[in-house]
DNA sequence: TTGCGATCTTTACAGTTGTAGAGTAGTCTC
DNA sequence: GAGACTACTCTACAACTGTAAAGATCGCAA
């Protein structure tokens, strides 16, 4: 259940960004969406995409000639995956001492703590209405 | 001010935390303290700690035989690399949206929250006394 | 049928990261 | 002063990551 954790580098970032965004889609298709971010050529892009594939996350489904991309993780578990590395590292896997850190070095307004705040409560709130 | 940011790599993070603990340190210090850990041999501990050396991450101080490495860069900085590097990969860089995704997807206590919406608060008043 | 454009395949290469063996040098002990 | 320790230096190597050129293919238009 725990949504095994999948570790993505930089580049791949910004690949299955643009994948789950245009699923199912074509590497040029990739190359184009990322050329003013990045100056990747189309050789650069495939070569990842594929490695990618052999990771296992994105898969392919080739019609006539042409290769279509899709996402095999979501991006949900990427995030959970990128949450997980950083807050081992970083924090001896503790998220509490994460959100202090981050209430204390980050300039926020009070409108986004404000923000903050109300999602906690209501958390909370929803919490206690299923009992624990 | 923005202390730049510093990326540490997995091996990194272990023998900085070690460096910070003890510092200064010998490099068979840390490779002791490791031990349990990872199954690092001092070859293997003393070139990571120069390469870190290299990158500006620890330095060193030769005393007769001994060479004494210091952290050059604080677990603030370090930390503070490591969540900008989770933020812009993940959440484009907006803490609110990853705030949230945290709250949803893992599994805090009520006190945890209760924790957490006390900081908030705590912080909250503590800006608006200094105004803005 | 012939060349052209779009796409894919193969191969390469440099830099980083994790890992460590082998050899060298200073120090302590008998 | 010779061996045993301890710590250091040098070198290596495989996997992974970013980057891409060169060549092979296939379908289409002239």
């Amino acid at each position: 259940m725990t949504t095994k954790g999948y570790e993505l580098t930089e580049a791949e970032w910004e690949i299955i960004q643009v994948v789950w965004a245009h699923e199912p889609c074509a590497a040029p298709t990739v190359q184009e969406e990322l050329e003013d971010r990045r100056q990747w050529t189309y050789s650069t892009v495939k070569t990842l995409m594929d490695r990618m594939v052999a990771k296992g996350l994105l898969t392919t489904e080739r019609i006539r000639n042409l290769i279509l991309y899709r996402s095999a993780v979501t991006q949900k578990q990427a995030r959970k995956g990128e949450v997980a590395r950083m807050l081992t590292r970083a924090f001896g896997g503790a998220l509490t001492p994460m959100m202090q850190f981050l209430l204390e070095s980050h300039t926020l307004s009070d409108a986004e703590l404000a923000g903050l705040e109300s999602m906690i409560r209501k958390k909370r709130r929803r919490e206690r209405g299923r009992g624990e």
